[in-house]
DNA sequence: TGTAAGTGAAACCATACGGTTTCCAAAAAA
DNA sequence: TTTTTTGGAAACCGTATGGTTTCACTTACA
């Protein structure tokens, strides 16, 4: 699992690791606690929590023996604000008035 | 390229398939004014369409000779709406409390 | 009519991806 | 001390992915 392109679009491609950042988003578990949840074996679960480490979506630390898998979730602001650009798309019947006020109602956090 | 999984998040997964996204967003192009806008081939550039095409997110039509590709981007909101789920952790107020609860219910097995 | 433009489709390629099994090491519990 | 829990790491596998080149077919135009 050699990987090259490591961002957060990527890392939120595979369904799996949209379900481990829903775990995690609500308690923080161990690296076995995970696995529990799905039917994969625990290496491949493993591999899933270390992609998403390396886009800082998920952060580990050791406590003993336990691996312990925390979210962080600011990350998927990206996602959201890409997203959102295109927010005209699905937003119906304010189209025209969306292109006219788009340049002063983007929302500059 | 076979596809099997062929959703929205896998779809917007690759840099060259947003950037199309953005392209497309503008204005809709015929399959060649996309590729130029790239260094990759153009049966390149066509594949990444047509992954977009199966998920929505581009229509196309044949007008004579020329493949016009079009930006549907209501498939979009189903990103905006998942990333925005988790919207808490990147508004600063609740950052505080989250860390706060989140200690506290660290499994200890 | 001949030719250029625009594209689809097929064959091919290297590598990334998602998964497995196996083995080993350290920490905790018996 | 022995055994169990927890997880890292390596080797391996089939398939998906992202790209290429080549060829053929329409459509438009001179």
């Amino acid at each position: 699992m050699n990987q090259i392109r490591r961002d957060v679009f990527q890392a939120i491609s595979d369904p799996t690791r949209r379900e481990i950042i829903d775990l995690l988003s609500v308690k923080t578990l161990n690296l076995n606690n995970v696995a529990d949840h799905f039917t994969m074996s625990r290496p491949a679960v493993a591999k899933h929590i270390r992609i998403l480490t390396e886009c800082g979506l998920v952060t580990v630390r050791t406590q003993g023996r336990e691996t312990l898998c925390q979210a962080d979730l600011r990350g998927l602001k990206q996602v959201s604000d890409w997203a959102n650009s295109y927010q005209k798309f699905w937003t119906e019947k304010l189209d025209a008035l969306e292109k006219f006020l788009d340049e002063d109602m983007i929302p500059e956090d």
